[in-house]
DNA sequence: ACCTGAACACCGTTCAAGT
DNA sequence: ACCTGAACACCGTTCAAGT
């Protein structure tokens, strides 16, 4: 495909397709320059060395992240809604956003989530230092609850699964429970759980 | 260093220490052969292929994971500190836990916690279904917080910082609120605000 | 200003050959 | 049973040379 004069936008564009479908393990200067039909060298003009050009590839993840939309009609909801929202923009990026958090971008990524969370917080009658621990409590579990989801599902086949091992001899007296554990986890509904649950309590405190 | 006969035992501990140092990224079939003062084709011979090397790694760095003493006078408590010697743990071997959480192993490695867990979460009149919602959301946010935590850490130039993004303009009537947002986080005191909070939270619902 | 191929120093892995 | 070097196919990067 040796087409137009090549320019910095289309190298960053055709990496980031890379990414997005193999993964930044995927992405070697080498198979890049294939599909752009050019020299290898060519991307160092004009993206600079490997490194720099996963850096533009971040900046440019980071510029694309959208504003968030808080819905519903208590506090409450409308932090486990910015929640959602995080999760899902997360979500659809799985690769970039592992690359962004990498480089410890992933703040500044959600300042428009944090400033949204923090009107919520403050909505919901918390203020100081009460509030500011809330917002960042709310914001570690959401990015933290995608990153094991993500890795769980990075790797399916727990050896041996969870399953096995909660026979119901593990929770004497309690099938109920055992049976729970053994069954897979359902993600989203374990998601809103923990943070509806997290962020009552935190706002219960207000 | 070409020493006594090269054994399984030898190439694994070598590797667990490169890798501990440097991270996996470090750890190189050729390095390690200079390491171990064989050729690198000796290391095929006892261990495999890179790959199936690291997944001796992290069954070794599973088995390594220590029994969990919970303390404290309620279950509450109790769990709290089940999710700090769970932290801690995770703290100490950052590199292999990753890999041992890339792997999907995770699970598996805190089967013992989770036991610890779900005897708490008993204890406090939790029962079924329920029980397992809180231990799972439980350990979800430990690992979570663990993973957030330690991205942070490895990159710990935020740029631009948090900081500089929350002048007090940023949060209009709440100087406090504003001061606090642009300090960096305490991940200790984070940390337990969250547990505490979402495992207090979670036991109420009994 | 932009693009190129050759060359370098690194990888993981295979394999035939040694003892 | 254990160890070896040579060889292969892949990397990222530099650099002098082209237009």
């Amino acid at each position: 495909m040796a087409r137009s004069p090549l320019t910095r936008e289309a190298v960053l564009e055709t990496a980031a397709a890379l990414v997005r479908q193999h993964g930044p393990a995927a992405l070697t200067m080498r198979k890049l320059a294939a599909e752009l039909g050019t020299a290898v060298t060519s991307i160092y003009w004009h993206v600079g060395n490997r490194e720099q050009l996963l850096d533009a590839l971040v900046e440019r993840t980071v510029q694309d992240m959208g504003a968030i939309r808080p819905s519903g009609r208590t506090p409450a909801e409308r932090i486990v809604s910015v929640a959602r929202s995080m999760r899902r923009e997360l979500r659809e990026r799985p690769h970039l956003i592992a690359m962004v958090h990498e480089r410890g971008l992933t703040d500044r990524m959600f300042l428009p989530a944090q400033r949204a969370l923090v009107a919520e917080v403050r909505a919901a009658g918390l203020s100081g230092a009460r509030a500011a621990d809330a917002v960042r409590a709310v914001q570690f579990q959401v990015v933290g609850f995608v990153l094991v989801e993500r890795n769980r599902e990075r790797s399916p086949v727990q050896s041996p699964g969870e399953g096995e091992l909660w026979e119901p001899a593990a929770a004497p007296g309690d099938p109920a429970l055992a049976r729970a554990l053994a069954r897979p986890v359902d993600p989203e509904r374990l998601f809103l759980l923990s943070v509806r649950t997290l962020t009552e309590a935190l706002l219960a405190a207000g």
